[in-house]
DNA sequence: TTTATAATCGAACGATCGTTCTAAAGGTGA
DNA sequence: TCACCTTTAGAACGATCGTTCGATTATAAA
């Protein structure tokens, strides 16, 4: 167990906690005992309870989204290199794989209605931003839609697999696969 | 609202409730409101409580896996008959992808530990299947692997990202780009 | 050492949890 | 009508929920 010693690292932890016993199963008993820290401690911290803690984990997760994943489809480099650095970036988001929740826990039960404006907006984005650049290398609309929506279903749906079957390997093969996949020959 | 008449009933409206606020999200006052019966009504039909409760959503949603998506794969019909009707099966499974929770509820919180090993076996009883009925159109085996994985990643992954952005046309998009996929002349 | 602030803690609160209790209403055959 | 079984119901149980309380320890500047 990794000790806590800093803000930061709370909410890193306060994240594989919601990931493993999702917002409605993570008790405060739960909490404190993950965290080591005391229940009046937790809200020294976090004085809005758990709401407030599943908010900074929200927080947390889409500020590393923003800059793991759709960052590197902002910058100036070539289409390729931008793909490339998308799929390294989701490697690291969800930690080869192994932290496929992210999303699930905001997506079910009480935290659904809260979260999910926010999670529809950031898909939208991720979407619009890969037809966008796809759309660059000279791919007509129809298609770069179709590629776009297949690249984040595949890696959605991978990490669906992956934690049923608990095997990773297939996770990573599917990166793979995007990336043999978007070569300027095989988008047209 | 449909009116609860049979214990048929009862289970499928058990299962839109778990699917709505997740198992550990799902009161007995909230079942109690929604079944439109008392507490200890429940209890009469489910002497277990509510983890009997989710054991009798999750028979009926594994029994109705087997019928619509695995047994259409274990007929002799050709290939391409086959794949078509499990794709309508997993159409009708999934209600349109309107029912893109169905797995989630029983993969994350307490539920997990509990069911996590019927689901993976679902899983590769899946992929297997997939598997042998490819091969049998004299696939090789590797090939036979990765396109099945597709099909299983493709399919759950545009239920997630349905569930995201509230667009259900993404579902049936991708079950139309698996049935173009298999044709024999794209498979090799 | 003194003082002030940051951070910790377990005990206890009211509310809600899942569960069980006792009893009554509805339906069926004699 | 009667007896019998099915199905219903609300009240109340102990346990646990998220939250708040008062008070103690740690840290660091003066």
């Amino acid at each position: 167990m990794v000790k806590i010693v800093s803000y930061r690292d709370l909410v890193d932890k306060l994240i594989d906690i919601f990931c493993e016993f999702g917002y409605d199963g993570t008790s405060l008993t739960i909490l404190s005992q993950k965290t080591g820290l005391g229940r009046a401690s937790l809200y020294y911290h976090f004085p809005g309870g758990k709401e407030e803690m599943a908010n900074a984990v929200y927080e947390k997760i889409s500020r590393d989204f923003t800059k793991l994943v759709l960052a590197p489809l902002a910058t100036d480099l070539n289409f390729q290199t931008k793909i490339k650095n998308m799929l390294e970036g989701i490697n690291l988001f969800y930690n080869n794989g192994k932290r496929s929740c992210l999303i699930d826990v905001f997506a079910i039960g009480s935290t659904k209605d809260i979260f999910h404006t926010q999670i529809k907006n950031a898909a939208m984005y991720w979407k619009d931003s890969l037809i966008k650049i796809i759309e660059d290398e000279g791919i007509d609309s129809a298609r770069a839609v179709a590629i776009s929506e297949d690249i984040i279903i595949s890696i959605e749906g991978s990490l669906i697999f992956t934690r049923a079957t608990g095997d990773y390997s297939s996770f990573n093969r599917t990166l793979e696969k995007i990336l043999n996949m978007i070569s300027v020959n095989n988008l047209r």
